[in-house]
DNA sequence: TTCACTGCAAAGTTTTTGCAAGGAG
DNA sequence: CTCCTTGCAAAAACTTTGCAGTGAA
């Protein structure tokens, strides 16, 4: 099965990158790998150390922030910081690059392919500089705040958004 | 002069924003309106609260973190969250929209034009969602840290990152 | 055997909140 | 005169660090 697939050249490329830099292969990174290889979607630190906890495999929370760094700079894992959420993570699979449109009202974040728009920023070049990957957040309303907006304008009384 | 009628030009737009949402015009928020629209390029609400204690015009943390969240939603300001530093603010004129070049290494933020793709960016329609802006960041590494890890590829000790 | 890694808890950083006093509308 | 906004300091939220013990190489 794909997802098989997927989670053996994490593993792969984890124990590369690791064997590179004269880390250690803990099973503590081993676990958290896995874990993050899990979870669908976007995900906290929070919920991958309370995912890790409830499958019985205590790690401290120390190690679950030091091990993600690893997975970003190993380039398996991406960090996003939309509104001023705390960080949320990502696993970087390969297949599917994708966008991310972000809710300025309620925070709630979607993703979305555009082939077009992927193959145009890969092909761009920037002097002095060496380009890795990049990241593509569209900020406006979602069609459910929208509602709520225009509902609470008749009523005269919007508020400044509490969310993001 | 230029400056003086972006300056004038946001002044406006966020005492608009204020009267329209029934909030109330203090001097503080003038004054941090003001401040922003002097700082060139990126700055943290630190930066920008000492800024304004050096001009001896004292507003509590509490003040800035207050308004600068109103000057997001009125769209005069934006928030940059580039690695795990905390979060960086621009203030937005209008002219000239551009992307960051973000230093996975060193965490330096560069900025650069691309009207091409900032065309065609602007004329994606998404459904169910209202786009009001985007922001690109393009990770990688710049050429002093390229020249870097090189060296020290050659001496063996690379490690990773521990910015960003 | 060595020293990078782990867990834990304490400390650090950044941001938010509670409450009394003040001032915009 | 009302009640939104401010300042301050305390608290919260998130992340990093110090240190002693453990285990990968």
């Amino acid at each position: 099965m794909n997802e098989e697939k997927i989670r053996s050249a994490a593993h792969a490329a984890f124990t590369g990158y690791m064997t590179q830099r004269r880390l250690r292969k803990t099973p503590e990174r081993y676990a958290i790998l896995d874990k993050v290889m899990e979870m669908n979607s976007h995900f906290f630190i929070e919920s991958l150390y309370s995912a890790l906890d409830e499958d019985g495999y205590h790690v401290s929370r120390a190690t679950v922030y030091n091990t993600i760094e690893l997975l970003i700079d190993a380039g398996l894992v991406r960090r996003h910081t939309f509104g001023n959420s705390p960080a949320q993570y990502e696993k970087v699979t390969g297949i599917g690059n994708h966008h991310h449109l972000v809710c300025s009202r309620c925070g709630k974040v979607r993703e979305v392919k555009d082939p077009e728009l992927v193959n145009l920023l890969n092909s761009k070049r920037y002097p002095s500089f060496h380009a890795a990957y990049f990241d593509l957040y569209i900020y406006g309303v979602c069609s459910g705040c929208l509602r709520r907006v225009s509902r609470s304008k008749k009523q005269n009384n919007n508020k400044p958004n509490d969310k993001i």
